[in-house]
DNA sequence: CGGCTTTGACCCGCGC
DNA sequence: GCGCGGGTCAAAGCCG
């Protein structure tokens, strides 16, 4: 096939070094298309021992339609927060927030027993009848020369596939903690190769391998399990908060487990522990983000 | 030697 | 029904 062609002339990331961090927007996770559901753009910059600099370049405001907004989401795991900055948006594979958790409980069920019955064939006799139940996914752009961002968890990469349209290839990976089927998708924009579109989809159903360079292996997680800590560092609230006004659409709840958080799930990205949960009046206040945008930029993200 | 990445092959869903 | 593209498998190779 053609992919074989495709992945022997892909550039390969790795060898890029890390510079630049910084945000995005969102997209929708069904087709997988880097479409905006609004305005939004920002970072979040975690993992920075490892990643260089932190330069913050917001990216200009993607829109789209809210029609074009997915499926659902949520409920996924989305990550902790990359090493580099990151906007996010959830997706809802229902349309409400009952049918969203609906399918994810579901889903996950179905997913747990096919993913057994799964890895024990050899030759991939997969369902046929069955439809495949998608785990709820969560994605979002980062701008980072990385294309595999640090979560704070373990991820075993088992698969690579060029992407149509584009000169970079998608690859695959999955938490490599067993009973665990958290997948994670990472492409590149073919618009912007600069940024990184990660996609999360499921569950992790442990704690955060990572250890913390102070020595401690447990790290804040968000509600989905994803670790935190790094979260802490740099918290781009005003646009958790925006973002939540204007997809209040996106939402649906995950189930309370893993769910160290109250707050909604759209936040989830940009979820901080309970601890550190935006107040109501950071909506106004632009905290860390006046230091770093210009206030016009700022109006723009934000109207 | 174990864990991870690479990569070609295969399966499946979907659109035409 | 067919072809395409996305997603996954699994053997082989790499690396610490």
């Amino acid at each position: 096939m053609e992919e074989t062609k495709n992945s022997a002339g892909i550039p390969s990331f790795s060898d890029q070094v890390p510079t630049t961090l910084s945000s995005s927007g969102i997209f929708d996770l069904v087709s997988g298309d880097l479409a905006a559901t609004g305005s939004i753009g920002f970072m979040e910059l975690l993992g920075l021992e490892e990643l260089a600099p932190s330069i913050f370049d917001l990216l200009p405001p993607l829109s789209l339609p809210p029609t074009s907004l997915p499926e659902s989401s949520d409920a996924g795991n989305p990550p902790a927060t990359p090493n580099s900055s990151s906007i996010s948006s959830m997706s809802t594979e229902a349309a409400n927030e009952e049918q969203a958790r609906e399918v994810v409980e579901e889903g996950e069920v179905v997913e747990e027993q096919e993913e057994q019955g799964k890895i024990k064939k050899q030759s991939k006799p997969k369902k046929k009848n069955q439809k495949k139940e998608r785990q709820p996914r969560f994605a979002f752009m980062t701008k980072s020369e990385v294309d595999h961002l640090e979560d704070g968890y373990r991820w075993r990469k088992y698969g690579q596939k060029a992407v149509k349209n584009s000169p970079y290839p998608r690859s695959y990976y999955r938490c490599t903690s067993a009973m665990c089927n958290v997948k994670k998708r990472v492409e590149r924009s073919s618009d912007d190769p600069a940024i990184v579109v990660t996609t999360y989809e499921g569950k992790h159903t442990h704690l955060s391998p990572v250890v913390h360079r102070s020595g401690s292996s447990v790290v804040p997680r968000d509600r989905f399990g994803f670790a935190s800590a790094n979260a802490a560092n740099f918290l781009p609230m005003q646009i958790t908060q925006a973002h939540y006004q204007q997809q209040p659409y996106l939402l649906s709840l995950p189930p309370p487990s893993l769910n160290p958080c109250s707050v909604p799930s759209t936040a989830s990205l940009l979820q901080y522990p309970p601890y550190c949960t935006p107040s109501a009046s950071l909506l106004r206040d632009h905290g860390l983000l006046q230091d770093i945008l210009p206030s016009d930029v700022r109006k723009e993200e934000y109207k």
